[in-house]
DNA sequence: GCAGTACATTGACACTCATCAATATTGAGA
DNA sequence: TCTCAATATTGATGAGTGTCAATGTACTGC
C-alpha cells in the first residue's frame, strides 16, 4: 500500500477534488478516525526517545496485544509510523511529515477564510 | 452533538491524549474519512459564493439525494458546515475555523520534527 | 537444538455505517 | 387550500472494521 499522499498538493480539500484524490485522502483520515490509534500516536510521540515498542503500549491502551498490533500495522501502512527491529522488540516511531502533509490538506486558502470572517 | 473541539489545544495528538479527547478527535477525523464527504466539502468551498444548495451537489457526486442529505447532516453536526434556508433551498457553507482547529491538532511540535529530521 | 519472550497473523463475531427506496416535511405559488 | 419542488427522515441491507482467542513466526539465551 502506498504510504504517501499525492506530492505537493496543499489545500486539496478546497480545490477541485477528484474522486481518486478524495478516496486517497479519506483513507488517511479514516486511519485517524479511531480513538485507539490516536492514543497510540500520542503515546509513541510522547516517549522521551520518540520511539516505543509494542509491549509498552498494551497496558496504557487497555487492549489486547493482537489488537494493538493491528492498529500499529494500520498506522504503519498509512505512513504514520515507521518500525525498526531491535532484537526481539519492534520499535515504532511517528512520521511527522505525514501529519504535516495531512495538515496542509486541511488548511483552507486565505480567500475562503476571509469570506467567512 | 457538540460541534466544537476542546478549545485552544494545539497539537493534541502529540501530547498526552486522554481517552475522552481521543474519542472526540477521532469522531472528527471519522467524518472526514469518507470520499463523498471530502468531495462535498471541496464542491461547496469551490462555489464562487462559497455556498451551495443540495440540488447542486447531487449530480457531481453521483449519489442519491437522501445519501447526499445524510452526508451533509454528518458534516453539519460535526461543525464542518453551516446551513441557511433561502426559500425552498438550503444553502451549505464550509466553516474554515473547524478545519483550522483540526489542522492545529495535527501539527507536530517542533521538538519532534527536529528529532525525526 | 530447546525454551521462552515479543510480536504478527488468522478466523470469527458484533457492531458501525454508507447507501438507497419510500415516505415525510417544509416552503412557494396559484 | 392545493400542488409542486426541495430537502429531510425512516427503514432496510450489505460492506467494512474493531476486537479478541488461538495460533504462528522471529529472535535470544542456554
Amino acid at each position: 500500500m502506498s504510504t504517501t499522499l499525492t506530492p505537493c498538493c496543499p489545500s486539496l480539500i478546497l480545490q477541485h477534488l477528484s474522486p481518486a484524490n478524495a478516496a486517497q485522502l479519506a483513507a488517511m483520515f479514516r486511519v485517524l478516525g479511531d480513538p485507539s490509534r490516536l492514543q497510540l500516536l500520542s503515546l509513541i510521540a510522547s516517549q522521551p526517545s520518540g520511539a516505543a515498542c509494542v509491549c509498552e503500549l498494551i497496558e496504557p491502551l487497555g487492549l489486547s496485544q493482537p489488537t494493538v498490533s493491528h492498529h500499529l500495522k494500520v498506522l504503519f501502512d498509512a505512513g504514520f509510523l515507521t518500525k525498526e527491529r531491535r532484537g526481539t522488540w519492534m520499535y515504532y516511531r511517528v512520521v511527522p511529515q505525514t501529519l504535516q502533509a495531512l495538515c496542509a490538506t486541511l488548511e483552507p486558502p486565505v480567500e475562503l477564510a476571509a469570506i467567512a470572517r
